[in-house]
DNA sequence: TAATTATGTCAAAAATACCGAACATGCCGA
DNA sequence: TCGGCATGTTCGGTATTTTTGACATAATTA
């Protein structure tokens, strides 16, 4: 991994030069140069208030997957959506013909009032989701989370979950879990 | 973050000693001494050789695992978005923190002209989308389909792929890609 | 054009990390 | 109890990084 490169490239992409991000950052313009030319290791802590002045996280620093840029049916409609609704809580299911897809995509759509109910919603994996229309009331283990329009979610389904709409609008939701064991 | 005291935990869990590590990274037992004690900040370097002796990558060391999946953050508003963007092709990860997410959840906008490109997007896994503003076109092998609000798309990811606006209005998409191998 | 401001680079001094070799402790078997 | 033997720690010296303070270049303004 070239972190030199991958810092320069990153602090281009922020708009800043050498002196800005350093200024920023609390250390000197010339440890920057000397970093993004490799000829030094920067130490941990010093790379760390380097990237605090972008900001970014060591993760992310270094998870440079992120430079990507980036016979089934492809294409869906919403008549082709699968539905597999219950009650005033609507889902639709992407991909219907997909036998043994890995994940499950969804559009979900939750009524004023609607609930997934008390029940432990357990499974493998993990899920995702944003929220495209309303809001709406999301519960994780112990923690109430309230979600409106532009939230979006990530956790671990091992985690008992419910979704709780007690709001006056509909709301609906973007949704990826896998595997698709649902 | 508690460098020294995290690598400890590692070792530990390994069932290594200071030196027996110290031996499989090349360096000195010393040295994984002093880190540990927090009484240097490694350079990144030195951290890597060392990490190699385990062996665990610079990701996986920083991603913290011992966070269980409770400690987790769950919801991520605009603004924690983890921003992968190239060009036009604006990309918004949801679940920055997640340090092994079995996906990639993200929020894509393609401004009017935008393209992923030629390349072959190859790899493995499934990705699915749905169109939630505006309109855009999909090649999949040598299909081409046009995806208007509303529509989505579901393949396998195997299956060379790009995205494409050849219209005026910027098109919006959340997308779901497994693995996060992207 | 000349002065100004911003950019990145470099050399030597200061600060810090790393090595090599000792030291201290605890454990186990003789 | 003693002698290995493995563990983690410490210390002086060496190697590396970081700062300080320059320099060179390019773009901007007077």
């Amino acid at each position: 991994m070239d972190v030199g490169e991958r810092l320069k490239v990153i602090r281009k992409q922020k708009g800043l030069s050498q002196r800005e991000l350093a200024k920023r950052a609390g250390v000197t313009n010339s440890t920057i140069s000397m970093i993004e030319k490799n000829s030094v290791s920067p130490s941990v802590s010093s790379l760390k208030k380097v990237l605090q002045g972008i900001p970014m996280s060591l993760v992310e620093f270094f998870s440079d997957e992120g430079e990507t840029s980036a016979t089934q049916p492809v294409v869906y409609g919403p008549a082709d959506f699968m539905d597999l609704s219950v009650d005033d809580v609507k889902l639709k299911l992407v991909g219907k013909a997909f036998g043994r897809r890995a994940m499950a995509f969804m559009i979900e759509t939750y009524e004023p009032g609607s609930d997934t109910g008390e029940d432990p919603y357990l499974h493998d994996g993990e899920e995702a989701g944003l929220v495209i229309r309303g809001q709406f009331e999301l519960t994780v283990g112990d923690e109430i989370y309230h979600l409106k329009e532009g939230d979006a979610y990530y956790f671990d389904s091992t985690r008992p979950h419910r979704f709780r709409n007690p709001y006056d609008e509909p709301c609906q939701i973007v949704s990826a879990t896998t595997p698709a064991n649902f």
